[in-house]
DNA sequence: GGTCTCAGTGTACGCTTGTGCACTGAAACG
DNA sequence: CGTTTCAGTGCACAAGCGTACACTGAGACC
């Protein structure tokens, strides 16, 4: 058994990392609001009125589980925008089921307090959300096709391309993971509705 | 000053309606989740302990709510279907923004607890909206073009359109209605959503 | 090595909560 | 008209809550 001794910042970081871990696990099938602030402390091994030292309120831990899970959602992103492939649609399929799968804490948390969160919590990640749909509007604008398209144009189809794509994360997480048939039924139909999303661009006129 | 007598089941039947509104009025910038049994009765005028004459628990409650704001979506369903034209986009559009606005509380709580909700609302939602893609499903498979269309594809198609409407039903909850030219933005982005949504449909190949 | 800082402790407080129980009084009923 | 039914009352209680406050003890710092 090592003692190893820590920073004492180190060893905050920590404990805040315990509140934060402990948070989504308790938010596997609850909302945020009918969590108390005793029960994440408990959660953390740590006295209620510790909990201070780190967040101001439910609201604080709130808001900064948003930044968490908007960290493991930019990474997708980048992932998705790495990875080298003729397919656009089925590259980002492929991504998208990897990352919700690796993280299905975040994304249940995110789609769960999207609508469902208190004011501040639904804020954050509203305006994440927002960001995210700005930059899948100017990668959209570099598809051949579709450059001529207006700024109007482009964030109506990402927002689009989002609200599909929050369908599909939301019937991943439904789905029962055992059943990789009923699993595989999802990623098809996910494929596929993009798919009618993307051909219907390729058709549109936009017209500025 | 009237003091219409009214039979005993009727006034039960108003305490009963006046705990859904009063709730629904709680419930409009927070989650059912956050509501106590005490402060609904206290909304409704009753004393707490007359809550169980009615409901069982606030789960009972959240189902009946969902009940009633589903009597709404259909209700909406109905009025999009009976509306004669040429355009069916169009006119989806129309009806479902005046029933948004006609009826917010509804549409904010169905959306709000789709996702946050307890695991027995979230599942009566569910449900219903399983059964509102289905019917659209019908729907589509009597267009033109699609009458070919694989069962499979047909209810992929409806449950990407609901999707789309689901979120421009979140839009339109978000907007300010005061900022009329807002909305208008809004409306003008749901129409042009579902337009390519529609263009995709027409060029895409059922391979049942 | 002595002092300072501060994450985490323990106790205590006033509130709100859900729910059990005995009740009341007007409508329903035979 | 006397009896029954039952929606709504009023009180009580234990449990959980958020948070104030004074504390401890180990790492940080000069």
């Amino acid at each position: 058994m090592t003692v190893e001794s820590v920073s004492r910042q180190e060893r905050k970081q920590r404990t805040r990392q315990a509140l934060l871990d402990g948070s989504l696990r308790l938010l596997a099938d609850r909302s945020l609001a009918s969590l108390s602030l005793r029960e994440v402390a408990r959660e953390a091994g740590i006295v209620p009125t510790a909990f201070y030292r780190h967040f101001e309120s439910m609201d604080d831990l709130g808001v900064a589980l948003v930044e968490e899970a908007m960290r493991t959602l930019r990474r997708m992103i980048r992932d998705a925008r790495r990875r080298p492939s003729t397919d656009a649609i089925e590259s980002s399929v492929q991504t998208l089921v990897e990352q919700v799968r690796a993280n299905e804490s975040h994304f249940r948390f995110l789609t769960r307090e999207r609508y469902g969160g208190t004011p501040d919590v639904r804020r954050a990640i509203a305006t994440e959300l927002r960001l995210f749909a700005s930059e899948l509007a100017t990668d959209l604008g570099r598809f051949p096709g579709m450059a001529q398209w207006s700024a109007d144009d482009l964030r109506m189809g990402a927002d689009l391309m989002v609200a599909a794509m929050l369908s599909i994360v939301l019937a991943l997480l439904e789905v029962d993971r055992n059943h990789a048939e009923d699993e595989l039924e999802v990623i098809d139909s996910a494929r596929r509705q993009l798919r009618i999303i993307a051909l219907g661009m390729s058709q549109w006129r936009s017209t500025p």
